[in-house]
RNA sequence: GGGCACGUGGUGUAACUUGGAUAGCACGGCAGCUUGCGGAGCUGUUGGUUGCGGGUUCAAAUCCCGCCGUGCCCGCCA
């Protein structure tokens, strides 16, 4: 387990806090009596709008002119004037009432470049997780059809997330739920039983989708296929049916061709749960079980048979369901069968441990990462999944009532904790060119409209291919393939993972193989260029104390260096907020900056300059490489 | 009827959680930069009453209230 003390402090923080102590110091000499406690020191920070206003600003001066009623011009010129100067800031100047500060480039170039050859790889890592566990599910697709471009950001965004809370050293349970007692397995199944025979001639997950569009194609022409469908659900859910082993065998071969499509985009799980599994485990009415307290189950009306929970009993807690037009919410069907609320429910209480699923596990795959995913099973061994402090579900943002309804209902029964610890992360659907994404209607397969998430990685592979074999820049050629497909992979993923969450995308080619400016294509372009220079100027890390840091300016040099002593609070608040485009952004300033630094401060011919920035230049190779690294996509030394 | 999310130059977006200096970036348009460490780049320029109207505040894209538009949800479907 990894030492938490080594994440003490990040460069940009230990300058923060200087400046927070010594605007503290001032401000108690100066006004000893004004109460400012009111006033978060940390909340007034910023960073001015130009590089010649200073480094780092505080806005306290506005709020201590209010308490005073004096003008913050006058104070901030006080407290600039006064406030003494620390370890790494030279001065204090006041402007447009602000206090700003200049940091010493020189000694805060040191720092950062010392801190990122230290720590190297773990440069921009966190210790604020403190390996509390925490499960994160994605993308949890139905084993009926092949992933689709609206899935992939599901996964991208799961994967990409529990990378970045294992930056932060929570310790992650990469977490895959499997309904393969659906409407859509059975309809599969009828499918598989009827229409079809897989001949091997085309990915099974793609032949079952398309399988499965000409089912519900055939059930708009005969109903009796919908009753036939509508049986073998039932028959599915009954344990040691032919039809639930068919079932689970369809769905295992689905979801391994399912994982061909995660492995091709770098995606990885822990464990995979079946809901056949937790069905065989009983879960459910161990779930049943520890919220009785809160079930209803009315022996007339509406809801004769079926097991409820009124809605007025969780409005209280959820004022966004006053008004809607249903007073209760089935848990349990009149028939026995669990609602998908019921079954999260259940879920749930598995995860947090509050009931105990006795589940075996066996090892489904070896995955290209070197490590297995695991599967609930009938047979195999015990482990320990689940059991967690936080769960975070990549679910889109259509199934925001019944998360909060499943989740409120853990506070009712006395288990606030868990109602507060699992993030719903409510993503916005991708939409095709002006169409919705229709599972049932399977207008993203097949005839021409390849909207599947293989077809993407596909046509941006060729499309890289086209560029990078006419690059120049490529010395061996042989590795041309390799490295288009890294470049298209970035800029699939950049491309997604650029845009917050909760907003809509629509779908498009053209921004999905976005190879120019603000890509994933041009963060590589970036660390390939830095890594040539290093190249030509024979640079190993060891180097790094020959560079004469009085050669640091206020330039490109010194925005670059005060950039890369960000990463770590970066990537917490990127944890914080499960926000990856935080990351995104960040790479896209890092970028922008080297490429300014690059056009106007040679490096090689630097004469005095040349190691202090050769220097500046593998930092920058480092940070880019670990932010890089959290997105899932990899950098080439040449394309 | 109720709720949720979104609305920022022609287009895609950042900043909204925590109010702060000239609303940042990219695409597109226009004009440039390569016998220079890699032009997938850089520089300049064009284009915004941050959907509308009020309010709070020294200060509002950001907070509050009321509207408008778009999408989604409120099923014994998942």
């Amino acid at each position: 387990m990894q030492d938490l003390k080594e994440f003490a402090d990040s460069p940009s923080s230990l300058v923060k806090r200087e400046f927070v102590r010594a605007l503290d110091d001032a401000i108690n000499a100066l006004y000893g009596g004004l109460k400012k406690e009111e006033a978060n020191m940390e909340l007034t920070l910023s960073e001015p709008t130009e590089l010649n206003l200073g480094d780092i600003s505080s806005s306290i001066a506005f709020k201590l002119a209010k308490i005073a009623k004096t003008s913050p011009v006058g104070i901030a010129k006080e407290i600039a004037k006064s406030a003494k100067p620390t370890e790494h800031i030279l001065r204090f100047e006041d402007a447009n009432g602000y206090v700003n500060a200049f940091v010493d480039e020189k000694k805060y170039a040191e720092l950062v470049l010392r801190d990122i050859t230290k720590r190297a790889k773990g440069y921009g890592r966190s210790g604020v997780g403190k390996h509390q566990k925490v499960i994160v599910e994605y993308p949890s697709v139905n084993p009926a059809h092949p992933w689709h471009v609206g899935h992939l950001r599901n996964a991208l965004l799961g994967s990409v997330i529990s990378n970045i809370l294992e930056a932060c050293s929570y310790d992650v349970e990469r977490e895959d739920y499997i309904d393969d007692l659906g409407l859509q397995v059975a309809t599969a199944l009828w499918g598989w039983n009827n229409m079809g025979k897989y001949s091997g001639s085309m990915k099974f997950d793609q032949w079952l989708g398309e399988l499965y569009v000409k089912v519900n194609a055939e059930m708009q022409k005969r109903p009796e296929v919908k009753q036939e469908i509508d049986g073998l659900v039932k028959k599915l859910e009954e344990v040691g049916s032919q039809e639930s082993r068919t079932g689970r065998e369809i769905a295992e071969r689905c979801v391994a061709a399912h994982q061909q499509t995660a492995f091709a985009y770098g995606i990885y799980h822990d464990v995979m749960i079946w809901e056949s599994d937790i069905v065989k485990a009983h879960l459910l009415s161990k779930a049943l079980d520890v919220s009785s307290e809160i079930l209803e189950k009315p022996g007339e009306g509406k809801y004769a048979g079926a097991i409820i929970v009124k809605l007025d009993k969780i409005a209280p807690l959820a004022r966004e369901l006053e008004g809607s037009r249903e007073d209760a919410k089935v848990i349990i069907r009149s028939n026995g069968a669990a609602t998908y609320i019921g079954k999260d429910f259940a879920f749930h209480a598995w995860k947090f441990g509050l009931i105990d699923a006795g589940f075996r596990y066996k090892k489904f795959i070896e995955q290209p990462n070197g490590k297995a995913i695991y599967s609930t099973s009938s047979e195999g061994s015990s482990m320990k999944f689940g059991n967690v402090k936080r769960a975070i579900n990549i679910i889109d943002i259509g199934q925001t009532y019944e998360q909060l309804i499943m989740r409120v209902m853990f506070s009712l029964i006395g288990h606030r904790e868990i109602t507060d610890n699992i993030v719903h992360l409510a993503y916005g659907k991708v939409n095709i060119e002006g169409e919705k994404l229709s599972g049932r209607a399977g207008n993203w397969l097949g005839e021409g409209r390849n909207y599947t998430a293989d077809d993407l990685l596909s046509e941006a592979t060729k499309r890289a291919m086209e560029i990078a074999q006419k690059s120049e820049k490529i010395s061996n050629k042989e590795s041309v393939e390799q490295i288009a497909r890294a470049i298209a992979l970035s800029a699939v993923k950049f491309e997604y993972l650029r845009v917050a969450p909760e907003k809509e995308i629509v779908f498009s080619w053209n921004t999905a193989l976005n190879f120019e400016g603000n890509s994933g294509p041009y963060v590589m372009y970036t660390y390939a260029r830095a890594r040539k220079i290093l190249a030509r100027g024979n640079f190993t890390s060891q180097d790094l104390s020959q560079g004469d840091i009085s050669e640091v300016t206020r330039g490109y040099d010194f925005a670059l260096i005060k950039k890369m002593g960000e990463a770590q609070e970066v990537v917490e608040k990127a944890c914080a907020e499960s926000r990856p485009n935080v990351l995104t952004d960040y790479l896209l300033d890092l970028s922008s900056l080297f490429s300014k630094f690059y056009e106007s401060m040679p490096v090689l011919k630097g004469e005095r300059a040349r190691e202090v920035r050769l220097a500046i230049v593998f930092a920058l190779t480092v940070v880019l490489e670990n932010s890089l690294s959290l997105l899932g996509i990899s950098t080439v030394s040449e394309m």
